[in-house]
DNA sequence: AGAAATTTGTCCGTATGTATC
DNA sequence: AGATACATACGGACAAATTTC
């Protein structure tokens, strides 16, 4: 079989699937997801491939996947917009970097950062909160 | 050949050793590394092993990697010396709760958050840094 | 402009190690 | 101890982007 991937990867695609069933609640959080054997099997597709998928779903911090035991689907699925009240403040502020984001962004530590908070809420109740981190003016 | 690794992966003390090559300035910023095709004569690894290698430093930010072109050193600064306890950047990575957060959390102050730092880099220029806090144990 | 060489990206199959059940 | 499941490693093949000639 030779490798077509014309747009998306294989893996991509399988990901995307997978991606579809948890949120969609499918596989519900904190269930396992097939193993990498029973997915081979589903897609048609090497092991090598379904771990590269897994692996893009974990960068996602859609799943967890632990040795020896299987893969989670996260507690926290769709970080995004939710229909109930998901609504994100915003809050700009000047921060001074600490040594990694100094390291970062090639300043000494202390430099003064706009720092961007916003807070993810599901029924009042704070899911995530996302700070975002800019030079004053950007330098280069 | 079998695949004995006890503690350490292949793969990863690869990724041990290009670091230091780029973190002590044989590899200066910018610079290609070599190809992954000399990787694989020079460790005498498979281009797999070398490719996971490689990744690892993707993940931390520390090479930037082109199709068709090759994979760079980062542009960032060697500043990355006092390393009280400074990491480059492990990913979802558990921190203490500062103030603010716990506030929002609404949990004590030093509770463990779990944070995921990603990078919006251009050209190898770190834009942005965004960091997101969840609670290790999301409680409805 | 075009062809070839170079380099990274994707995919497969197999084998073995290590952790968990 | 045995079975199950993920982790590491190898080797080969072809695709796609880039550079070189």
């Amino acid at each position: 079989m030779p490798t077509p991937h014309y747009g998306q990867p294989r893996y991509r695609a399988i990901a995307e699937e997978l991606r579809e069933r948890i949120e969609s609640g499918a596989i519900p959080p904190g269930a396992l997801l097939p193993t990498e054997s029973i997915l081979t099997a589903e897609f048609r597709a090497s092991r090598g491939t379904i771990r590269q998928a897994i692996a893009v779903l974990r960068e996602a911090a859609l799943v967890v996947t632990e040795h020896g035991r299987g893969t989670y689907a996260s507690l926290r699925p769709k970080v995004g917009r939710a229909v109930t009240g998901g609504r994100a403040e915003a809050r700009p502020q000047e921060v001074a970097a600490d040594p990694e984001l100094a390291a970062l962004f090639s300043v000494e530590v202390g430099t003064a950062l706009v720092e961007h908070q916003s807070i993810d809420r599901r029924d009042g109740v704070v899911q995530a909160v996302v700070r975002t981190y800019r030079l004053l003016r950007p330098n280069q």
